[in-house]
DNA sequence: AGCGTGACACGAC
DNA sequence: GGTCGTGCCACGC
């Protein structure tokens, strides 16, 4: 599996996710059939270009937490993005709900 | 080739 | 609930 190969996976699991969803990184790198590769999925939305239309906001830690700090712009932008898609976020955390869709 | 780094995960304490 | 150590994949120097 090529570098560049695995991250057209990520980027193609990430189309995937429905909005009002989440899934944290080690999922999505499942999703792309790369199962241990949950760091390359950070480091792939770190790259993400701003006028991709992929949803990057649905992606958050095994924790349940954004891994964005919500200081930054980015970490505002895709707090606000989730709420506006329904997605119950309390003291940076993601309610169970939507959580660990495909599981 | 070697070493450090990172939007990570997981099991142990 | 936390913190730490290890394992992971890919990059950059």
């Amino acid at each position: 599996m090529t570098n560049i190969a695995s991250r057209e996976a990520i980027w193609l699991a990430l189309s995937q996710i429905p909005p009002g969803k989440v899934v944290t990184y080690g999922e999505l790198a499942r999703m792309a059939n790369l199962p241990r590769a949950a760091r390359l999925a950070g480091t792939v939305l770190k790259q993400l270009p701003e006028n991709s239309q992929l949803p990057w906001h649905r992606v958050i830690n095994a924790q349940g937490k954004l891994s964005l700090p919500a200081s930054t712009p980015a970490g505002k932008e895709q707090a606000r993005r989730l709420t506006a898609e329904g997605v119950i976020i309390s003291a940076g955390k993601v309610s169970l709900a939507q959580f660990g869709w495909l599981r």
